[in-house]
DNA sequence: ACCGATGCCGCAATCGGTTGCGGAAATAAT
DNA sequence: ATTATTTCCGCAACCGATTGCGGCATCGGT
């Protein structure tokens, strides 16, 4: 992007012929010799020449770049969600361009805009704090392929990846029903994101299915970070003394009732029980380690990109929108069964070479 | 990026004025009267015009985009750093593209190429692999800002900043020297890494400070990743029997030997001390926690970002690269110290309470 | 030898926005 | 009323690459 860069221009003039000529040898037009071809691309090794991006992405109008909207960078589930985001950009000639909003509403609309402006498609997944999609809609307005992921503005038409938070939080509650646990509380986050109303809707089939009765206040939709899950912790511990479960809507979350508890000396798994619907691996090495599930944010990154790239790829005619829910296995751990944790070596290890033939690689991911 | 998008020859038409007028109006030229200058603003909201961010590139010769080339990305230390990249990036109006070589020689070049050809600057930490640094030369040599961070391709002039590794594992050496550990093995990577070289460098001279005989067949370089981690421990121990500590080069492998440990039912801390010059801080909730560093990924990514956009905004005349070191201290645990894990829960409590008092956040962190 | 076919290559417009320069109109100065 | 200033805006070139169209030359056919 600098002056003083070689152009076709110059290769040109060096061999005195026209610039249209280079152009044509150096994309293997047929109607260029292929003498003069060689001695074009011949020049072109020799000046150093590399194609301006920009100047082609102006006239293809098209920059072969992908934008993806990330709420915190530094986190398993977005991380992993990233990885998988590149993997398939790379393999289809894209490029990642990431911006995060920090769950800040005026950086994601800030971003958004920026972002419009020099990205094929956009890859989204929305703060805890918007409420007005707007700026989504412009996305739309502009004919820019738009992708959520994880946390999607359902006003919003476009193509939608996300996590069955639903069956998930039902095949947590049901595990520590089963387990034993009675007054489970629901720790998740506000109404307006479509996903913290599938946890919650989840958690209500699984008590009424098993015949429990539904006490709505054991719902605590304070917030998804680890600074509104203590707040969320306490309160829920003191308004509802009789509490023996706590279902955390993600990692951050469940890490700070994880630490909240030893704090307060509150054995976990005994006294309390612990589950959280994020996927964290490391969540496997706590003491005692703590249930959550099968990390598939390689899987829904990929699957974002990828219909995102579809999207931008569609020959004329409409695209159809895609919601595609992703589904997810529990990995069950000491936190959400009542034994004595003395058994935690054992177990563990146990763990450990079942996690090991699978996949040795667990910790990466 | 579509066709159809509104440009300013539209507003112009719709005004019948020229394009000039209303390019000049939008950027608050001098030229242009406010009462036209309103005018034209009006219907460029009217009209929905985005300026069209490619056009602007090609015309002023910069993107103000900086690119990043990450070794991995599902890794703490990586995205602390693109965390840190992107902080100061969006401060100075840069937005971040990120591409991964996956410790692959072959992918680093392909995504350097690419990045140069759309960035106004690129920070770039080398892959396990990279021997040959062409691809790198070929950056500046197009002009391009080049800043290496973590890991320096030493050969190539240019702005570095990195962790002090030297005094880092001096630290970590002379911190288990302390503890009474006398055969220490140092698990690192390949010599032609220049952080490497310094961390043998560090572990040698705190070994010869202590009168300690240095013994080459303990440092061991076989790699930097969980999987060589694990080798590369079996190979330690295997070879002598006698070695009571190791230090790992960087969070994967100690996270390899770590496991590899609770295995092979080795008792970390009693029976074998373990330190990592990594910084992930999940560490401390391990069991025993493992001692490491404190985490410097975000100052690192800052710091580079910072010295690239410096470099791209330099006004005339010669850049001064700058090689900055950053430090950090130990985190001190439990797997470093000779006490019998019964205290675990005390300490560790402790420490909860400490970070909790420095920084409530040190989870996401 | 003449006409048509084919092979190869250049002219010029285009993508959207920016800016030096010049010019017209309006205002001020003499 | 004439000239000097100022104010405000348009013409056209430019950034680098792509491509429809047309032209020249060479070759083959009859």
């Amino acid at each position: 992007m600098k002056k003083g860069m070689t152009t076709i221009y110059d290769i040109a003039k060096a061999l005195d012929i026209s610039a249209s000529t280079v152009s044509r040898a150096l994309r293997n037009h047929p109607d260029i010799s292929k003498a003069m071809a060689d001695k074009i691309k011949l020049t072109a090794k020799k000046l150093n020449y590399r194609p301006n991006t920009i100047a082609q992405s102006l006239k293809e109008r098209k920059t072969k770049v992908i934008g993806v909207l990330l709420p915190e960078i530094v986190s398993h589930r977005y991380m992993s969600i990233l990885n998988g985001v590149e993997d398939i950009a790379f393999r289809k000639g894209y490029q990642v361009m990431v911006a995060k909003s920090g769950e800040s509403y005026q950086r994601e609309v800030m971003n958004i805009e920026s972002l419009s402006g020099q990205v094929d498609g956009i890859l989204a997944c929305i703060s805890q704090e918007t409420r007005k999609y707007e700026h989504f809609k412009n996305v739309k307005t502009h004919n820019i392929p738009l992708v959520f992921f994880d946390r999607a503005a359902d006003r919003v038409p476009s193509s939608k990846v996300m996590l069955n938070e639903e069956s998930v939080v039902y095949a947590l509650t049901e595990h520590l029903i089963k387990s034993g646990y009675q007054n489970i509380a629901l720790l998740t986050g506000p109404d307006h994101l479509g996903f913290c109303r599938s946890q919650i809707k989840g958690y209500a089939s699984a008590i009424v299915h098993h015949g429990i009765e539904l006490n709505q206040s054991l719902i605590n939709n304070h917030g998804l970070d680890f600074q509104q899950g203590r707040l969320a912790f306490h309160q829920t511990m003191k308004l509802k003394p009789g509490v023996d479960a706590i279902i955390a809507a993600n990692d951050p979350v469940a890490m700070a009732v994880y630490l909240e508890a030893q704090k307060a000396n509150i054995q976990l798994g005994i006294q309390l029980g612990l589950v959280s619907a994020g996927s964290d691996p490391t969540f496997g090495f706590l003491t005692p380690p703590v249930t959550n599930t099968h990390p598939k944010g390689f899987e829904i990154g990929g699957r974002a990109a990828q219909l995102c790239i579809n999207e931008i790829e569609k020959q004329g005619g409409i695209f159809k929108f895609e919601k595609e829910m992703i589904s997810t296995d529990l990995v069950i751990r000491q936190s959400s069964t009542r034994v004595n944790h003395g058994m935690v070596v054992s177990s563990y290890s146990k763990y450990l070479n079942q996690i090991d033939s699978q996949d040795p690689l667990v910790y990466i991911y």
